[in-house]
DNA sequence: AGCGGAAACC
DNA sequence: GGTTTCCGCT
């Protein structure tokens, strides 16, 4: 075949926005040290089409947070062919390759649509910000189910952004691994933030209308200068992500980015992400070739649409829902479980999240053969606490659990709460919660109030009128 | 179409 | 370890 080992396709993966102190798990880098680490891994390369325009045709984000179809098996078996010189490539090879990373979860299937996957973003985005103490964001506490149910749950894309950098212009087109910084280091191949198109500052896909978006009301609705509004329904119908313009969705007034706050605290590595004078006020949205794709080959900003967020606390969907609409509230929230496995603990394959092979699910206790125990973060999944496996979320499924002082299982489904110790006080000191207000909090509220305590001071409030309309 | 086991390959 | 290849099964 035409193998010359050099696809023009996809530029080998040189180290980029990458410092020492940013580590991905193992299945998504590998050290030089590890032969053959210097080739691309499929779910790699998969992310690259997906951001390369031209391969629209042939793979597409579509559908929920993540997911993609496959539109012309063949050919990315081709090209993945091509990319690893295995001319005999053919679909049923390469499925064979992503139903390997089922297991990791990495990927998992969409069933009942043919030729459709999902990324399990959440890990990836996990393990890019292990500086930030998640652990404490409100935003990530609000993740789980051991919020005390009293604040719902923010997964909100601004909540979500509000968590992520903006990266610095790059302006080397769509790689998904930057080559032109200088020599390999060390750190061997690293993604680029900007595969996930969360972390940057373009607009993603948001499926869920702002009422399913975050704990407090928009109101007035966002403008959208650029005249399109991600809530419309179709704005993200198939191959029909728009081109937006460059910039935060929102304004950074209103989502104080903590990431910012502990990137800028940090010494150059780190405070380098940061694009200069993104410190404070919103200056995004019009400055452009922020986004860390503009400058290079248009970036394809059609992203995994958001999954939505409310799906916390979802326990009744396994029962009744069609297996597409179980599908359909499957979600894979980059935040998933951070609050939870951050800095501190593998949670073992995490198995809330969001994934499971029909085996996991008809066994039950398949124990994972690669689990995440290799992870250090780990997708607890989510807000939504995804999908179909919260069922198996058990204690004895991922042995790994077991012992885990940072960690209750409650035995029932889907729930995964930690040890009262572990939780944080009722109004955290941590200076991210100053920041989470997605909203602005409504003016009787010191703006310096995480949502919890918002919602603390409004139970007080009532309380008070009650006391007073008696 | 999709799955996963098994073994081989690199 | 991450596939690639093959295969039987659903």
């Amino acid at each position: 075949m035409d193998c010359n080992c050099v696809s023009d396709l996809l530029l080998p993966p040189v180290p980029a926005l990458w410092t020492p102190g940013f580590a991905f798990p193992d299945w998504a880098y590998k050290p030089e040290s590890s032969p053959g680490s210097r080739q691309i891994q499929l779910w790699h390369f998969i992310l690259e089409l997906l951001q390369k325009e031209e391969y629209q045709g042939v793979i597409a984000w579509q559908g929920d947070y993540g997911e993609f179809v496959i539109k012309d098996p063949d050919e990315v078996a081709r090209l993945w062919g091509i990319r690893k010189c295995k001319p005999h490539m053919n679909y049923d090879k390469l499925s064979r390759a992503l139903r390997y990373y089922y297991n990791k979860r990495i990927l998992h299937k969409t069933k009942g649509k043919r030729f459709t996957y999902k990324f399990n973003f959440s890990k990836v985005v996990l393990v890019n910000y292990p500086i930030l103490d998640m652990a404490n964001s409100p935003f990530f506490l609000a993740q789980n189910h051991f919020n005390g149910g009293s604040a719902t749950p923010d997964c909100s894309p601004e909540a979500i952004q509000s968590l992520f950098p903006r990266l610095p212009e790059t302006g080397r087109g769509t790689s998904l691994f930057d080559r032109s910084s200088a020599a390999p280091g060390p750190e061997g191949d690293k993604l680029r933030l900007d595969t996930f198109p969360f972390l940057s500052s373009g607009a993603p896909c948001y499926t869920k209308p702002p009422s399913l978006l975050g704990p407090y009301p928009r109101n007035p609705p966002f403008d959208y200068p650029w005249g399109f509004n991600p809530y419309l329904p179709g704005a993200f119908s198939l191959n029909n992500c728009p081109k937006l313009p460059p910039g935060s969705l929102y304004p950074s007034q209103f989502y104080p980015n903590p990431l910012q706050s502990s990137l800028s605290q940090l010494p150059h590595p780190f405070s380098s992400l940061l694009p200069p004078g993104d410190a404070g006020a919103g200056e995004r949205g019009q400055t452009g070739g922020t986004n860390g794709t503009a400058g290079g080959q248009p970036a394809r900003l059609c992203l995994p649409p958001y999954p939505g967020g409310l799906m916390m606390g979802r326990t009744d969907l396994g029962n009744g829902a069609t297996l597409g609409e179980r599908e359909r509230v499957e979600a894979n929230p980059p935040s998933s479980g951070l609050s939870l496995g951050l800095g501190a603990v593998s949670l073992g394959a995490g198995t809330g999240a969001g994934q499971q092979s029909p085996s996991e699910r008809r066994g039950g206790v398949k124990q994972d053969p690669e689990s995440d125990s290799d992870l250090e973060i780990t997708d607890l999944s989510d807000c939504s606490s995804d999908n179909e496996n919260e069922h198996d979320f058990g204690i004895a499924k991922e042995s790994g659990l077991v012992g885990r002082p940072q960690l209750v299982l409650d035995g029932k489904k889907g729930s995964l709460l930690p040890p009262i110790s572990s939780l944080p006080p009722p109004v955290s000191p941590h200076p991210l919660k100053s920041l989470m207000p997605i909203t602005p909090p409504p003016p009787s509220l010191p703006p310096s109030l995480s949502p919890s305590m918002a919602l603390h001071d409004r139970h007080r409030e009532a309380e008070t009128l009650k006391m007073i309309h008696s």
